[in-house]
RNA sequence: GCGAGCGUAGUGUAGUGGUUAUCACCCCACGUUGCCAACGUGGGAACCCGGGUUCAAAUCCCGGCGCUCGCACCA
């Protein structure tokens, strides 16, 4: 679990160095929790993005949607992110040091978390509670803890209070309507959502790993509760994928097994579940982590949001230890919920058609309401919510029923009628579940870069290569002139605008001043795969050589050739190299 | 937020009150060079910010910012 601090500085040297990832806004400093992706890093970045991207839309059933960073109190109010549910600190103020509320109370009420600021004060006086760090018992009030920035709508006056989002998937939900019209109303489908989100961390560490500010990647896959698809692909997979399983989660082992004997043996509580765990499995080996230090850990019951029914955290090892980059959850129907409640919508239902259509034919007392209302008065809505809700309807009047709050009231002559209810009911409104998988898209990128960094020697000294995926790599090929002379420089340039010419391919050309080594060794640093060298032949027969740089092995091919199978994805499966 | 340590070119560093601020890598130009961080010549580039003490501060003191570690925090 230790950090491997000696690697984490040297990593993090050669990252600024080579412009990929370093501090923000050190022209004043820095700002701690802040970080610029440069010219190579955010080459990165937009890669990893779009794999992430491709990899969901290639499901047939997943699109991409794009909402505001700003997002309105209400929003975050009915999510459970502001409010009621806010956790509370308090600041010694002999030390000043600060402690969560609720942790202090633990031993001595019950469900401190649900105390108001009030009560929690007055619970710290009654127990004396003392300080932590100095032993004494001398508090300031308790202060809901928001770790949100807060904003307001507006440049004047007291505008509308918003918050940048702490994360992106109450943009899937409150989209929820739109999404569900746009699949012609049939579920399952999901909803993706690559962007910022904002924390306001107390102490941002560990480099890149807690940011203030970060790139996340979020899908929110809405299912049908009730739903059992079942998932050939699970089964028909081989993979094994290393768990740790809440039921062991003292154990520091794993255990290895395929994802059908996972479902099978109700380690992991859904299909869909276990599903995103080997779609997160195989995109993050694709994108180059190692798959023997990623491991799945299951939440422990206590750990879990209350909501939540089953949730598992992807873990990468890397420099840092194991780290949390990944987490999938099974939310149930909560956030759909929430925001029906909270904004008195409709839309957040969907419909389930029954297999055959149920025949209704009852006696049902229907409330008359121009009589209910004057004799019930503030009343009357409670009374007849509660008539709709009778399950057996009475024979006879007078009879007594039992309003939400609990009290009894008896409904007599004049205030209902009997009428017999025949119909036919088709299916029904429910509000779906949701699985989401939510990636911290840096701590990936980091963990890539982390995987993919090699220090090796050659001739005594210090030799870094950055093993990056072609699929993640910042460019597809340099282009190096072995001279400048002989008219080296102008086939270079001529092969590097024939390659710009092609459709997303990007490369780099390096071309004056310094000796071929040093110029391998410099693409060998930022990961780029392939080195195209125009040498003394190159200007005699049009032939030239490419460079692995992996193994450094070097074949030769003619230019046309070259551009075609480079831009093709074929290079590395070019039989020459086998000669 | 608390405590401890630290902050010198792009990177790694030397420098305990008076230096033209050390060294290496690096970057650029020119020349040389027949393929893996070559060589020659020339050039570029730093004392985190602010205040104080002192004739004099990179160096001592205070504050801020930043980094690392421990505690707390990570909804």
């Amino acid at each position: 679990m230790s950090v491997d601090e000696e690697r984490v500085r040297t990593l993090m040297s050669t990252l600024k160095r080579r412009g990929i990832v370093y501090p923000a806004f050190e022209l004043y400093g820095g700002v701690a929790g802040l970080f610029d992706y440069g010219p190579i890093g955010a080459r990165i970045l937009r890669l990893v993005n779009e794999m992430w991207l491709n990899h969901w839309l290639k499901k047939g059933n997943i699109v991409e949607i794009d909402s505001p960073t700003i997002t309105p109190n209400e929003v975050l109010e009915a999510s459970g992110h502001v409010g009621a549910f806010n956790d509370h600190a308090v600041q010694c103020a002999s030390c000043n040091s600060v402690s969560r509320a609720d942790h202090l109370l633990e031993n001595f009420v019950s469900n401190p978390d649900s105390l108001s600021s009030t009560e929690l004060d007055n619970a710290i006086h009654a127990n004396n509670i003392v300080c932590p760090s100095c032993g004494k018992s001398n508090w300031n009030n308790a202060e809901p803890m928001n770790l949100m920035f807060p904003t307001r709508l507006g440049p004047v006056g007291d505008g509308r209070m918003a918050f940048l989002r702490p994360e992106t998937a109450q943009g899937m939900f409150t989209n929820f309507g739109p999404l569900y019209r746009h699949f012609r109303q049939r579920l399952p489908f999901g909803a993706v959502q690559l962007g910022k989100g904002y924390r306001n961390e107390i102490s941002p560490r560990q480099g890149m790993i807690r940011q203030r500010e970060f790139n996340m990647a979020e899908l929110e896959y809405f299912i049908d509760p009730e739903d059992s698809e079942t998932l050939d692909v699970i089964f028909d997979s081989e993979i094994e994928l290393h768990l740790l399983p809440e039921s062991d989660s003292q154990s520091t082992s794993t255990t290895q097994m395929s994802m059908s004997s996972a479902i099978e043996s109700g380690i992991v509580r859904h299909p869909i579940v276990g599903k995103f765990m080997m779609d997160t499995h195989e995109l993050l080996t694709t994108l180059g982590i190692d798959s023997a230090r990623i491991r799945f850990r299951q939440h422990e019951n206590n750990e879990m949001a209350h909501y939540a029914s089953d949730c598992w955290d992807c873990e990468i090892h890397g420099s840092y230890g194991w780290i949390e980059c990944v987490g999938i959850a099974h939310r149930g129907c909560y956030d759909l919920d929430a925001h029906a409640s909270a904004s008195s919508s409709g839309e957040l239902m969907a419909w389930r058609e029954y297999e055959k259509p149920i025949e209704v034919d009852e006696i049902r007392w229907i409330p008359i309401q121009a009589n209910i209302g004057p004799i019930f008065r503030q009343d009357a809505a409670a009374v007849i919510q509660s008539l709709e809700q009778i399950e057996d309807s009475p024979d006879s009047l007078p009879f007594d029923i039992t309003l939400m709050d609990g009290r009894k009231v008896s409904i007599k002559d004049g205030m209902v009628e009997s009428r017999r209810i025949q119909k036919t009911v088709n299916g029904e409104w429910f509000t779906p579940h949701v699985i989401e998988p939510a990636f911290g898209i840096d701590r990936i990128v980091w963990h890539i870069l982390d995987h993919a960094f090699d220090r090796t020697e050659k001739d005594g000294e210090n030799y870094d290569v950055l093993r990056l995926n072609e699929c993640v790599s910042p460019y597809h090929a340099v282009v190096l002139p072995l001279f400048n002379k002989e008219g080296m420089p102008e086939i270079a340039k001529d092969v590097f605008n024939r390659l710009c010419a092609h459709h997303g391919i990007v490369p780099s050309i390096d071309a004056f001043g310094k000796s071929i080594g040093r110029r391998y060794a410099r693409a060998d640093e930022i990961g780029i795969p392939w080195a195209i060298t125009i040498d003394h032949q190159s200007v005699e027969d049009g032939s030239v050589t490419i460079r692995r740089r992996d193994d450094q092995k070097q074949i030769r091919m003619q230019i046309d050739e070259l551009i075609d199978s480079l831009c093709s994805g074929n290079l590395a499966h070019s039989t020459k190299w086998n000669m």
